[in-house]
Parts: C-alpha cells; sequence; structure tokens
RNA sequence: CGGGGCGUAGCGCAGCCUGGUUAGCGCGCCUGCCUUGGGAGCAGGAGGUCGGAGGUUCGAAUCCUCCCGCCCCGACCA
C-alpha cells in the first residue's frame, strides 16, 4: 500500500469522546470512526486489523475441526419464542417490524438458528459430533456502549456451536475448543487468562471466560498464586465455613443507634468491628423483595445471588422500595421478625452475638444468632470473594486483577434441543436430544483488548500477527531519485517476498512521517534517507524496543522476510 | 433507567456567570515561498443554522423552558 494514497487519517490531538487508550488510539491511528453510540465504521487500517484476527480465528477453528457458516442477522421472533428467549432476553435483543408487520430481530447471538439448521439438518449419530461457526457482525442493544470497540453495540464475532451425542462426547468438543481458543489469544500475542465463569443468560451449566489482563478490563478475576485455579469474582466460590464458634448463645438485646445508619458510622458509634455486625440488603429480584444477609465488610455477590434464587434479574432496592417493602428506612433494617423472604451467606450461620438493625428508627439489635433469632430460606455461597480469602481449590493465596473478556465457551446440554425440539437417532435406534456447546470469540474486541496491551506513549506496538503492515517503508528523499529508486524497488521487492509493506511516499517531512509511523504501531520501520546516498545504508527500527540497525537493502530483504515469518510461527 | 458532565469550524478548546453590533484561538485544510532524520517557518485564504425548537428582550452563543445527541459511573456482555 503506498501511503499517499490511502485512507488513514491520522489526528495530532485526541477526540474528546475518548477515555481509554486503545479508545483514543484507534481515533488517532484512523482505525474507526463513529456513527452513533456504540455503533463505528472500521476505517481501512482498523478493518486490516480485524481481519488479521478473523484470519488467525479462522484458522484455528478449521484446525479444530469445525466447518465455517454464515447465518443470518435478521432472524424471526417466531423461532425466539419456541426457545422462550423473546421474551426472555431483554432490551438488548433488538426487535422490530418488517413490512408485513412480521416480528424480527437482530441477531446478538445465534443459538436459535443454528439448532433449527441441526433439527432439520443432523438426524443420526452418525453426523455427529460437528462443529459450525461463523464470523459475523453482532447486534446488542447494549445500555451503555463504551470505550470505542471494546463494547458497541454492533461488533464482529466468531460464534461456534458444537453438537454432540452425549454429555461425555460434549465434553471432548468444549475441550477442543479450549485448546483452540488458547491457540488463539497466543498466536495473537496476548497475555490472557482462562478462568471459571458464571454462564449468564446464554444458559448452560459449564463455562470459561478467557480474559486479556489489563487494568482498563471490565471483568475482575481472581487468580491463585500456588496451583492453576483462576475465575472470574462472580463465580469464585467461596468456601464453606467450618466450624462455627463455640461462644455462647448471649440474650437478644436492643440497642439505640440515633441517626447511625452506615456500617462505619454504627460501629464507630457502638465500638465494634464491622465483622461482628451483619447488614441486610434489600434486592429486587424480578420485581420481588429479598433480604441479603452477608457480614458488615462484605459486598454481595449479585450473581451468585441471581443463581440461588434462580431468577433473570436482581437490583439492589432503592430507600422507598426498601420502606414499602417492610416499614423500615434503610439503616435500621434486621432479619429478626422481618416480613420478606429472607437468605443468608454461610458465613451469617457461623457467626455467634452479632449486631444487626432493629426494624425500627434509630435503633440496632445485638447478641443476635441465626438459627434462634431469624430463619433465613437459604444459607448458601452469597458474598464476593477477596484476596483475604484461601483459594477454594488448594486453600493457597488468591489475587485480583483485571480482566477484557475476549472469549467465553459454554457447555449448553440439552436446553435448545429440548425447547426446539432437535434430535438424532443413536446407534441403538433411539431418538435422542443433541447435546450443546457455544463458544464466542470477541474479534473486534481483540484489536481493542491487544492495543490496551500494547502501546506507548508514542501510540501502537502491534504484535506481528495483527499488525496491518509489519513494514512501514519510510521514503526520505522524494526529490532525490537515488533515493525514490531504491525504496521503490526495495517496496515492490518486500511485496514479492510476500510482507505487507506500507510506503510512506506522502510528501512530508521525515519528523511527520517517524510520527505517524509510531502511532500506527507498524512492528518494522525501514527509513531511506542521507545515509542511502552516502553509504548504501538504509535505517531497520523494531517498534517495540526501538532496537535499530543499518544495513543494505538487500540485507533488509534477506533478513527481514524471515524475522517476520518467525514471528507469526508460534 | 438512576447519578454526574458536555454540545461553539474537520479536531482540541476559549467566550456564557455579568446579554451589545464583523464569534475568537491552536491544530488540520487550500495557495505560494521556504524547509527536509522526530508532528518546521513566513505570507495569503476557505470554512460557523454557536445541537434543535420555543420564550424573555430594542438586542441572545450568553438568560428561561422543552426536546435531541454525546461522554463518564452502575446494572448488561464477545
Amino acid at each position: 500500500m503506498r501511503y499517499s494514497q490511502a485512507l488513514m487519517p491520522t489526528l495530532k490531538e485526541t477526540p474528546a469522546e475518548a477515555e481509554v487508550v486503545s479508545h483514543r488510539l484507534m481515533l488517532r491511528a484512523g482505525f474507526i470512526r463513529k456513527l452513533t453510540a456504540g455503533i463505528y465504521t472500521y476505517m481501512p487500517y482498523g478493518l486490516a486489523a480485524i481481519r488479521k484476527v478473523e484470519n488467525i480465528v479462522r484458522e484455528e477453528m478449521n484446525r479444530a475441526g469445525a466447518q465455517e457458516l454464515l447465518m443470518p442477522m435478521v432472524q424471526p421472533a417466531d423461532l425466539w419464542r419456541e426457545s422462550g428467549r423473546y421474551e426472555k432476553y431483554g432490551p438488548e435483543l433488538l426487535r422490530f417490524h418488517d413490512r408485513h408487520e412480521r416480528e424480527s430481530c437482530l441477531g446478538p447471538t445465534h443459538e436459535e438458528v443454528i439448532t433449527d439448521i441441526a433439527r432439520k439438518e443432523l438426524h443420526s449419530y452418525r453426523d455427529l459430533p460437528i462443529n459450525l461457526y461463523q464470523i459475523q457482525t453482532k447486534f446488542r442493544d447494549e445500555i451503555r456502549p463504551r470505550f470505542g470497540l471494546m463494547r458497541g453495540r454492533e461488533f464482529v464475532m466468531k460464534d461456534a456451536y458444537s453438537f454432540d451425542v452425549s454429555d461425555e462426547a460434549a465434553q471432548v468438543s468444549y475441550k477442543k475448543m479450549y485448546e483452540a481458543y488458547r491457540r488463539i489469544f497466543i498466536r495473537c500475542g496476548l497475555k490472557f487468562r482462562a478462568v471459571q465463569a458464571d454462564s449468564g443468560a446464554i444458559g448452560g451449566s459449564f463455562s470459561h471466560e478467557f480474559m486479556v489482563l489489563a487494568a482498563t478490563g471490565e471483568d475482575t478475576i481472581v487468580i491463585c498464586t500456588a496451583c492453576e485455579y483462576a475465575a472470574n469474582v462472580e463465580k469464585a466460590a467461596i468456601k464453606p465455613v467450618e466450624n462455627r464458634s463455640d461462644e455462647l448463645e448471649k440474650d437478644l438485646e436492643k440497642v439505640e443507634t440515633p441517626g447511625k445508619r452506615k456500617v462505619t458510622a454504627v460501629c464507630e458509634f457502638l465500638g465494634i468491628e464491622p465483622d461482628q455486625l451483619v447488614k441486610t440488603m434489600v434486592y429486587q429480584a424480578d420485581g420481588k423483595p429479598v433480604a441479603v444477609l452477608v457480614r458488615g465488610d462484605r459486598e454481595v455477590e449479585e450473581v451468585k445471588l441471581k443463581n440461588l434464587l434462580g431468577v433473570a434479574d436482581v437490583e439492589l432496592a432503592g430507600d422507598k422500595e426498601v420502606f414499602d417493602a417492610t416499614g423500615v428506612p434503610t439503616g435500621y433494617l434486621g432479619p429478626v421478625g422481618i416480613s420478606i423472604r429472607v437468605v443468608a451467606d454461610q458465613e451469617v450461620a457461623a457467626m455467634k452475638n452479632f449486631y444487626v438493625g432493629g426494624n425500627e428508627k434509630n435503633h440496632h439489635m445485638k447478641n443476635v444468632n441465626c438459627g434462634r433469632d431469624f430463619q433465613p430460606e437459604h444459607i448458601a455461597d452469597l458474598r464476593q470473594i477477596t484476596v483475604s480469602d484461601p483459594c477454594p481449590d488448594c486453600g493457597g493465596t488468591l489475587e485480583l486483577t483485571e480482566g477484557i473478556e475476549v472469549g467465553h465457551i459454554f457447555k449448553l446440554g440439552t436446553g435448545y434441543s429440548e425447547s426446539m425440539n432437535a434430535m438424532f437417532s443413536d446407534k441403538d435406534g433411539v431418538e435422542k436430544h443433541l447435546v450443546m456447546g457455544c463458544y464466542g470469540v470477541g474479534v473486534s474486541r481483540i484489536v481493542a483488548a491487544a492495543i490496551e496491551q500494547n502501546h506507548d506513549e508514542n501510540g501502537i506496538i502491534f504484535p506481528v500477527p495483527l499488525a496491518p503492515f509489519t513494514v512501514i517503508l519510510l521514503n526520505l528523499g522524494l526529490q532525490d531519485k537515488e533515493i525514490t529508486d531504491a525504496a521503490e524497488m526495495l517496496y515492490r521487492e518486500l511485496q514479492d517476498a510476500g510482507v505487507d509493506v506500507l510506503l510512506d511516499d506522502r510528501d512530508e517531512r521525515p519528523g511527520f512521517k517517524f510520527k505517524d509511523a509510531d502511532l500506527l504501531g507498524v512492528p518494522f520501520r525501514v527509513t531511506i534517507g542521507k545515509n542511502f546516498v552516502k553509504n548504501g545504508l538504509v535505517e531497520v527500527r523494531q517498534r517495540r524496543d526501538g532496537v535499530t540497525e543499518e544495513m543494505s537493502p538487500s540485507d533488509v530483504l534477506a533478513s527481514l522476510p524471515a524475522k517476520i515469518a518467525a514471528e507469526l510461527k508460534n
């Protein structure tokens, strides 16, 4: 590509809308331009990066034995009614009517369509196992799109679906995808972790997320420093508390706590520590109030709560909702004699003689005991894990870190094949439900994540496998025939050697070209200038470490393509 | 949807509080000269429904009302 003919509009200044590094750099380097909230045009250079990721994903999916197909984006509502998700999916599913008033939606994911294909085309155990995938633009009407390509409403996703004869066979398919995903993210040059995850709205029984480690990540993950354990905090199970303290249960007492509503204020006033107090949080679980008990210094993990209650949505209730449901102002709520459902974190059940709200303004209770003074409907793991908790697997020390979810794999089981009646005949002639798995990669998000992980103050530093151009060739002597001839020749020769090369033949000053080369993040920069006229040498500089060498154009040709090929191998 | 913030030239911003006649600055863009190894310099030039609608006023970018859009924090998720 000749820079003089390319639409790669770089910006010196950062548009005000961008907050995170990848978004800022993608705007500055001319990757993307926003059309409206969460919806972007992929400009030529940005699209080239996306294509690089797509190709890696495609190669690894094919290597794992999956087959590519392409499903429709516009889907009939009736299909979604069959799976029960038309009602369940929520407002992320963009619904609309076509000209014949037929209800339709834009595909946020494709379990329904692929299951429809499966029930029509897969009839025998002989057709199985099979794994079908596509790389496609998805639309999810996110509540709050943000961070550029990190969370857009339109985004490029690879989604794959496996079909098996049994749970055991599905486990094999799942493992294959797990391995394929590891290879994909390694080849993309990303630092990542596979973590145990909640299976969320897609449904299913077992799942892993692939997290790129980066401070701007929207997820928090726990990693064990001693063993292989790693999990999303939403999922990270906390070990049950073994033995309850053998302290004697004391008599229940009411104490005055005028104006003290927050845990810290109550503790300070009563001269106690937060771990002697139990807070009562009211949640709306699918619209119905539930009181959730956790120790004063703990946080409720809403995903665990949601799973325990088996509801689609939980939301912390507002002051008014709390008062309407219980007749008690927030801050003084407690489980003793409360009228709404109560669930307790397992830790609460093991505590003795603790403090809770008195269910009366300006009052708390002391010497409260679970089982004696109140009986929760469930006692379960409901709080968020912390670094002071032991590893659920080995008891070792945990670390917390932020991650960007770039892949998610699920064992779906037979949920969809049952609701949509997708069957096959087994060896013994018995009709059975297909056992499914589904596997997603956020292709456009990978580009954003890669930039989050690979940049400096001057711009992007592309890993070679993702770089739209691996070499940028700077002609610093446009007026000088000798320099220009050498640049043109090297440009052709590098292209012939299969290198993605960008020739900067723009009539700009050297500093300008250097800045753009850095901003674009091209891994290798070859500069032809004065030194070529003097002694026939060009400069080769690596973007990542700034290592610079002088050599003849023929040496460039002899060494660079091989070097690049080595980086691509992995 | 709840909370916070912002809409003035392609981009980044000032002006608004305290209304006043041709609405400024930097970058970018166009023309010319000059310059050529880290976003040069000089000269000239183009480019604006001040987000939209209504109102107050002799007069509105500025004050008031409503609407729209965008960004940030939360719930959602590849």
